[in-house]
DNA sequence: GGTCTCGATTGAAACGTTTTAGAAGCTTCT
DNA sequence: AGAAGCTTCTAAAACGTTTCAATCGAGACC
């Protein structure tokens, strides 16, 4: 139980306990000598800084909160990874949360990231709402939004243009030849679908599109998607789904019933992850620049952080990228 | 700037903080009338304790560090999400580290964790050195090993029999007529990749195994791996390799080159990660109770943390289990 | 009526830092 | 020689909780 702290670390040096805390955060202030002398007792004694002491005084922490919807998704690993380095390499802790697209999960989990007076949060806010997030920013803590834009001049955020993804991917489609389109998409509450669809209804310019609403956007969705799809016995020319992960599972449901991907059906993804190129066929998709996302709403959020006074808001917009592979040749 | 702190709440119900603070940690102690009165002044003046507040003042936090070698991996994946939602019900937050296979990465984020005084850690080593946890156990955080058996019995671990993985893969691909292994594994500092080959090896009986060493585990190893076997000219007759990751980008390098999987190399990979089932060809796997092992970490973490007078340390062993695809058909 | 016990509440002292005002020691200027 | 201005360091007061001994009332018992 070494309890090494501030205090003895004084005493061994010589110093006083103040003296200790510059060495500490402004080396600058304190002189060469008596700086090398408390560094020495630090590293001697095994002193590590006691956060929670410092963040209650300081009035602010060195932890940075990250919210996403799906932990299981290699979009939102990508966009963490992105996100560790950067706060990793400035000397903040992340805390992750997965609000597994719940609302009332989501709530509790920014509770918590209240609670531990985090410096900032990064989140892909699972509906529209913004009071969940004004009341953060009402206790002093920045957000960026993180994979939607801002409503609002007021606030970071970092995003895709996924009108233009929706676009693109049907106008591939119907560049293929495809005329009967199914858009097999995630809950119509969240917003990248409903952008999605909407480019998706600009490329068809009034003609019709089916939609297939699932409840979740994860492999198994998409078989079920597949099978509902089959049931109606009147399939589609292409399906465009609003993931991969859902693109996935409704290539393995054709598959399962003899369906030829893309001689029968034409198939779409999003997002581009790893495994869209390796999958039985594989797939054209939407790519995004998922890790830049992450690094990139990172360093705004620490730059908010570190630097309030010169810091200017802004809203980011990536665009996205078609990648064509065996699914719709 | 709202500053609603415990004081103020006292005040605004009429008791003293020492009151709140009990309807806070132990409502049992307090009579219902004045709880049912405190707790209405905390709901209108939207009060959120300061974690760091009461970490400094109680001794602990209430937070847990999570250290894997490799987030973009599912099989990492999958783990955090059985930590997040055990730890998320028991109110603790996850703090994430990743450390990318590298030692010092490893150590400077265990440095992190121990300045946030976290309450345990629940940690994948990168290596088998014991000083770096010991360190962390002498300030009183305790440690759970995840997908690594201790080798002490005064420590808590959950892992999953990698011998036996290795040697159940090895032993199908002889029972399906192979005879020239190939082993294709990350660096042979890592105990999962040196216990698959002692596995692979207790199959064999001494007959010879190839093994081809690659500094990561990711697709894009596996694909290079490809085209060192193709290089050499004399293909195996099976590919064995240490996870999924490898396999996936070891079939895309031998699909590139116009071999044919299983006809002329049969293929099997390790995790059962999601998208073995649905790759170009569906991949035979060893399929290991993941998300489980994530759960039952946080669960025995947990467990040493509430109640460190019962806790009894507990190395956890699960058995992995043998997924045949069509890669070995 | 007085003493005891018991439960509910209070008051004040911590916890380990950071921060601020100011003391102490030097150098430089007048 | 004294004032003024530095640089370097110290002492003590916070920060917002938790905890523990002490206090206060209200029944219960003799």
């Amino acid at each position: 139980m070494s309890a090494a702290g501030i205090r003895q670390v004084a005493e061994h040096a010589g110093v006083s306990p103040g003296t200790v805390s510059n060495v500490l955060n402004r080396p600058e202030k304190v002189s060469p000598s008596t700086r090398a002398r408390v560094e020495a007792s630090i590293r001697e004694l095994g002193f590590v800084r006691h956060g929670s002491a410092s963040t209650l005084r300081a009035g602010h922490s060195t932890t940075i909160g990250l919210s996403v919807i799906d932990i299981g998704n290699p979009f939102f690993t990508d966009v963490t990874a992105g996100v560790e380095d950067v706060a990793s390499d400035r000397g903040y802790a992340v805390i992750l949360s997965n609000s597994a697209g719940s609302r009332s999960k989501e709530e509790r989990n920014l509770l918590v990231l209240a609670e531990q007076r985090v410096r900032g949060v990064l989140i892909t806010p699972s509906d529209d709402s913004p009071e969940p997030l004004d009341r953060l920013r009402e206790r002093g803590i920045h957000v960026v939004l993180v994979d939607h834009p801002a409503h609002r001049p007021d606030q970071c955020s970092v995003a895709v243009n996924d009108v233009v993804g929706g676009q693109t991917a049907v106008a591939h489609l119907l560049s293929g030849g495809a005329r009967d389109i199914a858009y097999v998409t995630g809950p119509l509450t969240m917003r990248q679908c409903l952008d999605r669809r909407a480019g998706a209804g600009r490329a068809l310019r009034g003609r019709p599109l089916r939609v297939v609403e699932m409840p979740a956007m994860t492999p198994r969705a998409g078989q079920q998607a597949a099978e509902k799809l089959l049931s109606e016995g009147d399939l589609p020319d292409a399906v465009f789904c609003a993931n991969d992960l859902l693109a996935l599972g409704m290539l393995r449901g054709l598959m399962h019933a003899g369906v030829r991907v893309p001689d029968d059906v034409a198939l779409i993804g999003y997002d581009d992850i790893d495994f869209a190129a390796a999958s039985a066929v594989s797939l054209t998709s939407i790519r995004q620049p998922t890790y830049q996302l992450g690094r990139t709403a990172a360093e705004l959020l620490l730059d908010e952080c570190d630097n309030p006074g010169t810091h200017a808001h802004q809203q980011i917009m990536f665009q996205p990228e078609l990648v064509v592979r065996e699914s719709t040749r």
